[in-house]
DNA sequence: TAGATTGTTAATCGATTAACAATC
DNA sequence: TAGATTGTTAATCGATTAACAATC
């Protein structure tokens, strides 16, 4: 009975979370209700692109009203499926990969986020053992066993560029759905595998094409 | 006589460093020339996209042959206007500035990247004083003189939230004119600044939505 | 009721891909 | 010359924005 699969547009899951977190902050501020010309002057985008992002997945306003910030927010965390924690593992226990990890501790404790990174690995036995917050540094020979025990079906990459599309081969394997590359190299994975780019390099290079434009 | 400026989509200008990156790559290998297909192939790319990409810039290949590797990577580089070093200010030297000032100091020196993270700023007087690599932490109420006499046009925020958008203003006062952002807020600049979200808690939150989607 | 604002359809805009003449 | 591959134009596809009836 569930009808049509409209397929979402990867720009539109990927503004969700700015909305969401955006709502989370007036929400402190005792703000009830929200209208899309108020949120886009917010956030900088256009009223009726933000209406549009929502109608994909239901009628979350109400006419002549706007939206009910608690509501708006329940919604969007179900609809990005982090209304409950979800388990992360993160690859590389380095400096980058160590900042992360202690970042999400963070962001969690807060409660700004579910998105927790439960487990790390290493390959490197001079970091197993060690550990990152809360968090052991297992050897990456425990990689698949206690992915797939653990269920975790997302992992961050904060390996070097020579390990990364290994490394990816073997969390394919695992069973992750979606990875987030911090190495800066293009990772092969099959279509069934989202991966998304977070090189700091490339990013800042980019930048520089628009600082000099004078 | 320069006749036409034909406004760069920004995702063209974003997959250049992608091609550059793996250009460098490859001379390793001692390939000396390269077509758009076997480039595509390597990096999940259409072939004819990365010859339109390319073309926005002028006629860097040769027909029947390709492009030459080592013309296309001097040729990408000044097109991203990094074909010398280009200074970059950090501000915020908390876990996560200092991870990217330190990568950020191994690439360089790898000569990977010329995108130098030269200058460091903190509101905290407890890490003023301090060194990350081979950078000192300066007091933040040095920013705007210490940018505009080192002409630093660039800049990656690493601060909290709450002051993420005081530091934008800031940098905006003081001619930084593209600003990569880690802080879990958008901000809101004029238009002739360009922004970049490089929000790690945003990028994990949209990837759940692509994990579960059993 | 009058004013405000959603949800949705249609119009616009822009980016990607296909096709192919030019040419190495 | 024959085969390969670019640069570029045209066709397609998809995303953003405008407009407005529905309705709170």
């Amino acid at each position: 009975m569930e009808g049509k699969a409209p397929r979402i547009p990867d720009s539109v899951v990927r503004r969700l979370p700015v909305y969401l977190r955006h709502l989370q902050s007036i929400l402190e501020n005792d703000v009830d209700t929200i209208a899309s010309q108020t949120l886009g002057e917010a956030l900088g985008l256009n009223p009726a692109q933000i209406r549009k992002d929502l109608a994909y997945f239901g009628a979350f306003g109400q006419k002549g009203v706007g939206y009910d910030v608690r509501f708006l927010i329940l919604s969007i965390e179900r609809i990005l499926r982090i209304h409950r924690d979800v388990p992360v593992a993160l690859i590389g226990a380095g400096r980058l990969g160590a900042a992360l990890c202690l970042y999400n501790q963070i962001q969690v404790r807060s409660g700004q986020n579910r998105m927790r990174i439960i487990s790390v690995f290493d390959r490197d036995p001079a970091k197993t053992g060690s550990v990152i917050g809360n968090v052991a540094v297992e050897p990456d020979t425990h990689l698949e066993s206690a992915l797939r025990s653990r269920n975790i079906r997302i992992a961050v990459i904060a390996v070097p560029a020579s390990d990364a599309q290994e490394v990816a081969d073997r969390l394919t394997v695992a069973g992750v759905t979606a990875m987030l590359n911090f190495a800066p190299v293009a990772l092969r994975v099959p279509d069934s595998v989202h991966v998304r780019a977070a090189d700091f390099t490339s990013e800042l290079q980019s930048l520089a094409y628009y600082a000099f434009d004078e």
